[in-house]
DNA sequence: TCATATTGATTGATCGGTCAATCAATTTCT
DNA sequence: AGAAATTGATTGACCGATCAATCAATATGA
């Protein structure tokens, strides 16, 4: 049975998993770790024994959360099928159902604010825009061309600006209004010079 | 010289303003109540005695930010011609070199979490969202119709977006790029139905 | 038996809030 | 006008609660 090896990482999963959802119910990053061991089944010495501290437990939750975006990412990535429903891909994983679950869209949020006073979490934060960037510009150069870094941005701060509404709304979190007004966003800026479902570019684009 | 009355109003505004800045310094609302009563140059017990409490302190530097913003609002959209104007005197407004300082920027994050534990300030939000959403349909109606009210839920993300991702820049906020950016995206979705400069619609849009 | 896992108890520090006391301005009374 | 009374502003000191972190002691499996 539960072999005394291995129960490391089983205690440092619950207690991550712990820390997620109790981050997300109290709606900040005042928790107690006793709550956190707590809801994990052990006592708070032992959250202090395996992460060494709040601030290293916080961040490795903060970690798994990335790691599981990554994980997202690359699985819609490889099921994609063309140059344009890359794109789709990308913001589908963005709003994959793991993701965009309750407990996680306002874990997202409270992370952004914990990254403007702790150097070690902006980072984390900023390799995540940089990857999602650089896949945006990837998936969006064959569509537009030079554009691609512009509509990146923008299709960027779309996605973050829809998770930032979503967290103040008291409704269930409906992740298909949101990829489809970005999906609409980005066909009129891909639309003029990409036909939808050919598989090719048009010859010429609209001016301007 | 200082009369006794109006002491009030004068420490309150001088509560309110350390209270920002301590708090866009700080990057999250872990501050004293004693810390920002120094920034202002009174006792921390005076603070209490004007707002009552940490929480009214905060909850009334949010409302300042709201009114603010309120105020610039107004303004822009009091100075625009046009309808497609109107469209771009929100967007300008919003990025009003006021609204867009590196210390209101990073506050306006940190009260957006915070309206995940606090009701009332999820109420504030909630009422500059309202009235951000309204104000935007109200000045698209003209040019996209019934089209209006997505496209104003999405003009309100990418605002919100690029907020904040300027929150974690290190670089000084650029919110000519921001606005460059808004601009394109409304433009290729009006753009269809409206002919800029001219002030009126064309005929025909482009079907989808 | 030995190493690891786990805990309960404790501590030191921080902070929000309260309160009694002081001080300065203003009003009232004579 | 001038003394006395009243009101509001302001403070320092203090209290109670909370919490992260530590540590010595115990349990458990190999």
């Amino acid at each position: 049975m539960t072999s005394r090896a291995g129960q490391a990482d089983k205690r440092r999963r619950a207690l991550i998993s712990a820390a997620l959802r109790e981050v997300s119910d109290a709606g900040s990053l005042d928790v107690t770790v006793a709550r956190i061991a707590a809801r994990a089944g052990v006592s708070s010495a032992l959250a202090h024994h395996y992460f060494g501290g709040k601030e290293d437990l916080i961040l490795a939750t903060m970690r798994h959360l990335l790691a599981e975006f990554g994980d997202a990412i690359r699985a819609e990535l490889r099921a994609s099928t063309g140059p344009r429903d890359r794109v789709s891909a990308l913001v589908r994983a963005s709003f994959a159902p793991d993701q965009f679950h309750r407990a996680t869209i306002g874990a997202w949020l409270i992370f952004y604010t914990k990254a403007m006073s702790s150097p070690e979490a902006a980072r984390l934060l900023r390799l995540y825009q940089r990857r999602l960037q650089s896949n945006l510009v990837h998936a969006l150069r064959p569509l537009v061309g030079g554009a691609a870094p512009a509509l990146a941005r923008t299709t960027a701060a779309l996605i973050d600006g829809l998770y930032l509404h979503e967290a103040l709304k008291r409704e269930p979190a409906d992740p298909d209004v949101a990829i489809a007004l970005i999906e609409a966003t980005l066909d009129r800026a891909i639309g003029d010079r990409w036909q939808a479902g050919t598989g090719r570019a048009v010859a010429a684009g609209r001016p301007v």
